[in-house]
DNA sequence: TTGCTCCTCACGTCACGTGAGGTGGC
DNA sequence: TTGCTCCTCACGTCACGTGAGGTGGC
């Protein structure tokens, strides 16, 4: 998928900061003001133009949406939610971590075996 | 160990419901009626006697420290309590689980190799 | 100029903890 | 009887969201 939102949703480079705070509030369902919040309590972190404007991407509005899902669908406050994108984003790390081992792992493994069979011909 | 904190940290049988509410209380350094609020929240079930009187056991009074420890400590509120609670006892479940399919494993390993081992030599 | 942005301050609402008050059984 | 338990109700405090108010740059 090539799309802004794919991109967006796994946080790659590519994703443009395009959206000023009210369409940003406005894609999110929130108020201009609780984003201000959010990244206060560092929740997100817009960047900002050469006028000291936020401005926000899509991978800005999904994790609004996230947000938004972990305090009304489950009721956490704030720090709740700050502590499960941090898992969440830990186990990402790890998840990445252990695939990138276990390609390298087979690669080993292979290289032994092509050496194995060639020392049994000799 | 076989202390009765031993069994009452892992959960097991055997951590007998001792304690009435004023000494649990006293023992977590709350309220009684905080501990009474958390029942009707769902973070703990302590038992109950025949005349309807709450018994804590020690499992009990280290999940109200536990609970302590991540309202004060982390600023979590009670849904994010219980969530991180599910959570941990989750990944107690599935660790139990994995270490069990592993010894499996490990048997059917060593089985094979034994039958390879006999087949090879006939 | 208009409509946005920036910020701070303040208010309403709700969650949480704690106390009072009245009850009943060891 | 005394001191506990049970429960419900209510209050104080704080977190969170939202609005007002004044400012400044496209």
């Amino acid at each position: 998928m090539a799309t802004v939102e794919g991109r967006a949703a796994r946080g790659e480079p590519g994703d443009r900061a395009v959206y000023v705070i009210s369409v940003a509030a406005e894609l999110a369902g929130m108020h201009p003001q609780t984003l201000r919040m959010y990244e206060r309590r560092g929740l997100l972190s817009p960047t900002r133009t050469a006028g000291n404007t936020r401005r926000y991407s899509e991978a800005d509005i999904q994790r609004l949406r996230t947000i938004q899902r972990l305090t009304q669908e489950l009721g956490l406050n704030l720090a709740g939610v700050q502590l499960l994108l941090e898992m969440e984003e830990e186990v990402g790390r790890l998840r990445r971590r252990s695939e990138g081992l276990a390609r390298e792992l087979e690669g080993v493994r292979q290289r032994l075996q092509v050496e194995l069979a060639r020392v049994a011909r000799e």
